[in-house]
DNA sequence: GCCGTTTTCGGCCCGACTGTTTTCAGTCG
């Protein structure tokens, strides 16, 4: 059976919450939140690692979970946890998830006989159980979540909105004479696909007055927590706000506390406490080891504040994780021993190949919104020295396999004029090819002949059986023009899920063909996602980062394609699009 | 229940804010 990993997540949390009522061990609870939480923020689906058999991949399952989610996927349920929530109410469980409520107080509430959340809005509004010993400002409190819970979004959002947001409110911030930083940070800084908020940091002297002015800022719905260090808030689109303030000598270590993820810091907490250390968003501590006999004594020692994140990790002894890998997946071992990888950056990116242009090839999808000159242009500002034109190709039922090769000569000729003309920038001349349901092309092979190579892409029937799906991509990768796999999952964030693939298999052709695998950057797709991306790496793959742009504005999203790549731990060896252009032609055979 | 640069046993991140606490528990990130 197919759960989601919203809904493990759930279900951990439900058992963790189980547990806590019935005091069980500490530890345990906390290794079940802390796999919640894991799973809710992983780029995969459990069910497809699972599948693969890559479960060990995620950090805080171990042999137990892993046997708890074999039985979930094959029988439907955890007979073990059906077991430890058996003799809780089912009101306990409905009432969990509400901001402000964990297990005392939903334990408290299913007690007084709350059944579920509708039944608990009654009892609060009629003042039921306030009269029954409930806590009448717990009561307010709770009720405001309730109504908060019904307008809030539940989807999470993309990055290009993230983006925006979090620039009206670092704009806001900037304002104030007494902020001397800001900075966004959280899973946006780390540049995860989705974010659910926005967190930040600022750096001041006067953190009771920032913290008063951030709760005054226009747009701001509702304060939701208030204090001299933290303040939290909602928007009027009921996006939630994180700020915590610093004094600028410890802005570092905010900095490091509050990128995350959650997961990299306990790692790296748990790591410095076996080396004397203690961290926190104040900085470093020195405390006595645990085989000293008083730690409540280096309890007292100074924080050494650190103002730059570099120093936060070099007083660890380590180099400093760029922030979209702080993961907990091998950063922190890396780091310590100076063998990071050097990611690639938006500035080693020399060319676009995955671009649609207006002229009218009669396609089977949507043309682009410029002209070809345009586009040059474009890629001209960008400083890239190849671009690849690859629309749609002709449509298959309107025209005969005749016109088609026609329509494709025809825009050729085209290209080849404009290559005369802008000397400084080699325009290449590719189609983007529908891979048929058999796995065939959409264009007959006197058609390809004409091209410098092909990006091929499901568009339709996205969703067949995982075999079948995986033949049809496999043949497409058989056919000799075939130098890209176009957005490979099919996945639509938030939108339509990915394709069900036996992704080991078409790693592992495509490295022996010589055949990349597109990071498509529109934000979106972003296309493979980055835990597949380092799957694929480590297969022996390639990569190109495309834009798919179909207007010029849309070529600045490479930027968001290189921090999904960035977030697979590549390097400019490993991305094709990045390499010089003598490099790139050998590679394509041009 | 997880996990390993002293470890396969014996530990387990750290602090802010709220409510009602006069020293702390619950919740959260």
């Amino acid at each position: 059976m197919v759960f989601t990993n919203g809904q493990i997540a759930k279900k951990l949390r439900e058992v963790a919450a189980a547990y806590t009522i019935k005091r069980g061990n500490l530890f345990q609870i906390r290794a079940y939140e802390n796999a919640a939480a894991t799973v809710e923020h992983a780029t995969s689906e459990l069910h497809d690692l699972w599948e693969e058999e890559r479960l060990e991949q995620i950090p805080g399952i171990g042999k137990s979970l892993r046997s708890h989610l074999e039985e979930l996927f094959t029988t439907g349920k955890v007979k073990h946890w059906e077991e430890i929530k058996k003799s809780i109410p089912q009101g306990f469980f409905e009432v969990l998830g509400l901001s402000g409520i964990g297990p005392k107080i939903a334990w408290e509430l299913s007690k007084l006989g709350v059944k579920d959340r509708e039944d608990l809005r009654e009892k609060l509004e009629s003042g039921s159980l306030v009269k029954a010993g409930f806590s009448e400002k717990l009561a307010l409190k709770i009720l405001i979540s309730l109504k908060n819970n019904s307008k809030a979004k539940s989807d999470r959002m993309l990055l290009p909105y993230a983006f925006t947001q979090a620039q009206k409110v670092l704009d806001y911030l900037k304002k104030s004479p007494e902020v001397e930083q800001a900075e966004v940070l959280g899973s946006l800084r780390r540049m995860v696909a989705t974010v659910g908020d926005l967190d930040f940091a600022v750096a001041s002297n006067n953190p009771q007055k920032i913290s008063n002015y951030i709760s005054e800022m226009p747009g701001a719905a509702q304060v939701l927590d208030q204090g001299e260090r933290k303040v939290s808030l909602l928007t009027n689109f009921g996006l939630r706000l994180d700020f915590l303030i610093a004094d600028p000598q410890s802005f570092g270590a905010l900095l490091q506390h509050f990128t995350g993820s959650k997961a990299h810091n306990i790692h790296l907490r748990t790591l410095a406490e076996h080396k004397g250390f203690s961290l926190s968003e104040y900085g470093i501590r020195k405390v006595k080891t645990r085989n000293s006999k008083v730690k409540s004594e280096g309890q007292n020692s100074k924080v050494i504040p650190t103002k730059t994140e570099k120093e936060f990790y070099q007083l660890l002894g380590m180099d400093i994780p760029p922030p979209e890998i702080r993961e907990d997946n091998g950063e922190i071992e890396a780091a310590l021993k100076h063998q990071l990888p050097k990611l690639v950056e938006i500035k080693d990116i020399n060319g676009d190949l995955h671009l649609h242009d207006s002229f009218d090839i009669e396609p089977s999808h949507d043309l682009g919104e410029n002209d070809l000159s345009e586009i040059v242009q474009k890629g001209k500002s960008l400083g890239y020295k190849y671009i690849g034109i690859s629309d749609h190709s002709p449509s298959l039922k309107k025209h005969s396999p005749r016109q088609i090769v026609d329509l494709i000569k025809k825009h050729k000729k085209l290209i080849e004029q404009q290559n005369y003309s802008y000397k400084s920038i080699r325009v290449l001349n590719l189609l983007e090819v529908d891979i048929l349901l058999d796995g065939t092309l959409s264009v007959p092979e006197e058609g390809l002949k004409e091209l410098d190579f092909v990006i091929a892409s499901v568009h339709s029937v996205h969703d067949m059986p995982k075999v079948r799906m995986t033949k049809r991509l496999l043949k497409a990768l058989e056919n000799p023009y075939v130098k890209v796999l176009g957005h490979p999952t099919n996945r639509l964030i938030e939108k339509r899920p990915e394709s069900d693939i036996d992704w080991e298999v078409i790693f592992k052709l495509a490295a022996s063909k010589g055949v990349a695998l597109e990071i498509n950057a529109s934000p979106d797709r972003l296309d493979l996602p980055d835990q597949l991306v380092r799957m694929a790496k480590s297969l022996g793959v390639k990569f190109v980062i495309n834009t798919d742009a179909h207007e010029v504005a849309g070529m600045e999203n490479m930027f968001f394609g290189v921090a999904v790549a960035r977030r697979a731990w590549l390097t400019k060896e490993d991305v094709i699009n990045s390499w010089e252009w003598t490099r790139f032609a050998r590679w394509s055979k041009i």
